[in-house]
DNA sequence: TCACTAATTGACCAACGGTCACTTTTCGAC
DNA sequence: GTCGAAAAGTGACCGTTGGTCAATTAGTGA
């Protein structure tokens, strides 16, 4: 049975996607050619096509793969969080990473409006995992947000704020730091769950 | 003097700038083609680069006309506006017109995008007019803004929140709605503002 | 009328994403 | 080893794009 066939085609597939990975965090989505991915991992242009459908079939694999490392880490920071601010904190801390993944959270951006035009890709991108704040914030934090308001507003809040920095940082406003959005999402975390201002430890926000 | 010629060039140009406005808002700015937009007016292609260097060009064009007539429509509603709940309010109904006109805030943020990669068009962008709320809340809201902040954090913070709306809009989430980013806004607005939570008239907001 | 200038045209170019008939490599049966 | 089938890999080719530019048309002032 073909092993050796199929473990070549795997092989093959790893490379271009590793190239592809390369040069979108380079020279971006629209601007990277698949004649450079196939070129600069040694294969002719016909060979992707063997393995994706297009340019953003290859994306979404490199994007599934993003973010199954981001999430990865974010876990295991996690495992150590349970009060309000810690779980907070560990949120926060986990955004900042992506941030300074300028590239490809630029990158991110690009192909979230790409996206837009596109009711699959739409679709894949909300149901998939980019969307990550959401989901944790239901999660994690759901046992403190308040009980009129529900859990996945207050993700979508986050959410909102963070890519809205994102927009700045992309564009290199400089107006906002870290620590400005970061206080930012806490005031309104904090608005939205029970948490009392001083009846829990809060030594590890400094505002 | 050739004053029918000019003429003429002008109002070439009028349809030209028409014609794509209508394309940019229909298909977006990627997916219209200048053949098209030249077409659509009646014109060979090649009466475009007569008009301007390419598409980025034409689009900022474009921008600066839609931002202007905005910002007229915001200057009239917020001369009958000086409390901060009346200010904060004039701001964001402005902001939630900007919603409404759905496909532009597409348009919009694709441009936005788009232009990261461009150190000129980056730089069009940020001087020019688009990040509206940050000069406005500066101008307006600067003298309630608390003495320790600087007041473009305050607008800056407000544009994260809008532009991180949009592009939950963009792509359909539909988790938040409006009330409830203007609720986060108008939190965050307080905080920064030296606002008594109920000294003030805040009949104006509904919470 | 006529020479001059400005407005307008569309064939042309390189580069793109995507297709596909073709060649090369790998494989199991004999 | 041999060989035919199947899979992997190739690159010329297609339609379309943004952009160029020599040629054409129309407007102008004397």
């Amino acid at each position: 049975m073909a092993r050796r066939q199929q473990e070549k085609s795997r092989q093959t597939k790893e490379e271009l996607l590793a190239s592809a990975m390369r040069l979108f965090g380079e020279k971006g989505f629209a601007a990277t050619t698949i004649a450079e991915i196939t070129k600069a991992a040694g294969y002719a242009k016909g060979s992707f096509y063997s393995h994706w459908a297009g340019k953003d079939d290859v994306f979404l694999e490199i994007l599934e793969r993003k973010m199954e490392e981001y999430r990865r880490e974010r876990s295991r920071k996690l495992s150590h969080a349970s009060s309000f601010e810690e779980i907070f904190n560990v949120i926060w801390d986990f955004l900042e990473s992506i941030m300074d993944d300028m590239n490809w959270s630029k990158v991110f951006l690009e192909f979230t409006i790409h996206a837009s035009r596109d009711p699959r890709l739409q679709a894949e991108l909300n149901r998939s995992k980019y969307r990550l704040s959401n989901d944790i914030f239901s999660n994690l934090m759901g046992k403190h947000v308040r009980a009129e308001i529900p859990p996945e507003k207050v993700g979508s809040l986050n959410t909102a704020l963070f890519e809205g920095f994102l927009i700045q940082n992309v564009l290199q406003t400089n107006v906002l730091n870290r620590q400005d959005i970061r206080n930012a999402a806490l005031l309104l975390a904090r608005a939205q769950c029970d948490v009392s201002e001083s009846g829990e430890p809060t030594s590890a926000i400094k505002e």
